[in-house]
DNA sequence: TAGAGTCACTTAATCGCTAAAGTATCGGCA
DNA sequence: TGCCGATACTTTAGCGATTAAGTGACTCTA
């Protein structure tokens, strides 16, 4: 006995196929004796519904992707986490597929989850590519953009407030007193975009004019790890008057900015103060704990798999919000505590 | 126009359904003129087969899966992405489940990964059940056991040698003169007990007895992390004598087990020396450099992905090995760097 | 007591594709 | 000329489910 097969369940009970898939999906129209014994046999043989084949009638697999550039950074992996957790509670399964920061590895994946008949995405872009939006858009698939805004495609976007995130930083560094505070940049996406906005924000309404120097933003393009963080800071520490704070935009990104600052002799935070993005794992263990803006992932996540959700309810309805955003909060850590300050700690 | 089908094409074309399946999988049973048309007309309308009803018909989805416990440890994450990224290569996609290292989720999750009709699977299993590798065997579904073996499951198994890491990790300790070396331990499962039985080993070739008050587990099950570490650690600080070095199961308890070092006001590595195991991202950038097992992660991923890649091409002639190891390779950093020592960085 | 309505099924079509079997056309060869 | 074997298709029969429509057997009502 290979795989059991409606067909054989009906064999077994005397009943047509019909009645069997009735009695499966609680259809009324079914009797309840009938029901039972059905329901008895499956259990007996444990069967288990062929997907393929009941997507392939209704349309629906109840299978919805993720895409996400990355899965070695923590952040995504937690939204992952949370978002697949929400969707299993009602009845979904989550696929993710990773594209490295390809737009092109992105376009064969979402090509490759739309053969698969995927009823939903949730897709954290690479590139500023629009077409494969589009594409989506004609085949009737609902999707949620993720962290990223992609101008020009109107869909429900989830993601953090980035402009607060940058203010917020910015400010915590004005606060402890730096007065030439340089920002290490993201990639060339709402993110970064945002966060560099809200840093000259912060700036301009403390009545410190933002410095194009100060503003460095790694060579290699890709996910912003380490090594750019290292780089980049080596470069900023060279523009004259030095810096004396770093608002990075994220915390892989500090961690290395803070190699650098180590290895060029100046003490963190008394000379340079460093902030970071993200809240990473371990930040508060490293060799200087790290001062952070934790985005509240795990609350982006299931929120992401809630909007997906209703998207998914209601076709004609008008839909969740068009822009959801998580509120951030702060992290003050030693990178930065120069003076005495309320600080939340973690 | 919604979504485009064979039948479309064949009837823009003026063919059968049939001719255009032909094109479309390069049967040499037609024509090259009719196939390029074939093939134009299905890039006009950027034709996607509908992989599903494909899947029906052939009873294979090229989709196969991976299990996981936890996918926030880098480990895994690790193992994923180069798994993916080799299977992708030859055609196939991969799925990731994930358990929370709970073996009811398990099982759910394969019964599902089971009705949506993958090929095959490779599993880094959660608990000791093995009903559920009795029905992978019963199904004729292909699996591979990954980082954790099962006692009494036929089938290959690829992870690292972990005998070896716990000897390797041991003799390290004890070449930088540690005397009493305690262990934190990993889950009850073969990679916990295969690195104790490292650890034993080492200790009883050096001429060391080992000590039971000195290997601690952590109270709570699941996933070791950093709370793991920490509370074990100063489970194990307190016996008499005090340990002078400490071999932990991961990374993350190293970690732990470091910030209880330093709570209880001892110096690492002079007063107690620490190892762990993974060669965690940013160990590096800690506090105290962790020094570490490496387990080789990508490869360990990229022969997974072949192992399940040579069960899946050959039905009849025998597999690959049973046992697959993942050489390892020490990795000395300062949390145990007290003597001048061969030693190799990272 | 006929007609309508309900209940509990069965039948049959269908989803989009593959694959085996069938058919028509043609060139080559004895 | 007639037969064979390619070649290049078309036809047909599923894969395992769902679902609309059809069919008896009852029950109830006027």
């Amino acid at each position: 006995m290979a795989i059991v097969r409606m067909k054989d369940i009906a064999r077994d009970l005397g009943v047509s196929v019909g009645a069997v898939s009735k009695a499966l999906r609680n259809d009324p129209d079914i009797g309840q004796a009938t029901k039972n014994r059905v329901l008895h046999r499956m259990k007996e043989l444990n069967y288990r519904p062929n997907l393929m084949a009941r997507a392939l009638v209704t349309g629906r697999t109840s299978i919805v992707a993720l895409v996400v550039p990355d899965l070695l950074s923590a952040f995504f992996s937690e939204i992952a986490i949370a978002m697949s957790t929400e969707l299993r509670k009602h009845g979904y399964s989550m696929l993710i597929s990773w594209t490295a920061e390809d737009p092109e590895i992105q376009h064969g994946e979402i090509d490759h989850l739309l053969s698969l008949g995927i009823d939903a995405l949730v897709i954290a872009t690479s590139g500023n590519d629009t077409i494969c939006f589009r594409r989506l858009k004609e085949r009737n698939v609902p999707f949620v953009l993720l962290d990223r805004e992609v101008p020009g495609v109107k869909a429900p976007y989830i993601g953090g407030d980035d402009e607060l995130f940058g203010n917020m930083a910015t400010r915590h560094l004005i606060d402890v007193g730096c007065k030439r505070i340089g920002h290490i940049g993201g990639p060339p996406m709402s993110p970064g975009f945002g966060r560099l906005e809200g840093y000259r924000r912060a700036l301009q309404s403390a009545g410190i004019k933002p410095v194009d120097k100060y503003i460095v933003t790694p060579f290699e393009p890709g996910p912003r790890t380490f090594h750019h963080g290292f780089e980049s800071a080596q470069r900023l520490l060279a523009v004259n008057p030095r810096v004396d704070g770093i608002f990075c935009f994220n915390d892989p990104l500090a961690v290395g900015a803070m190699e650098a600052v180590l290895a060029a002799g100046l003490r963190i935070p008394q000379d340079v103060a460093i902030i970071g993005c993200g809240n990473l794992h371990l930040g508060a263990t490293l060799r200087n704990p790290l001062s952070t803006i934790d985005q509240n992932t795990k609350e982006l996540g299931e929120k992401a798999a809630g909007i997906l959700l209703s998207t998914l309810r209601k076709d004609s309805k008008k839909g969740p919000a068009r822009v959801t955003m998580v509120q951030p909060r702060l992290v003050v850590r030693s990178s930065s505590n120069r003076s005495p300050q309320r600080s939340k700690k973690t």
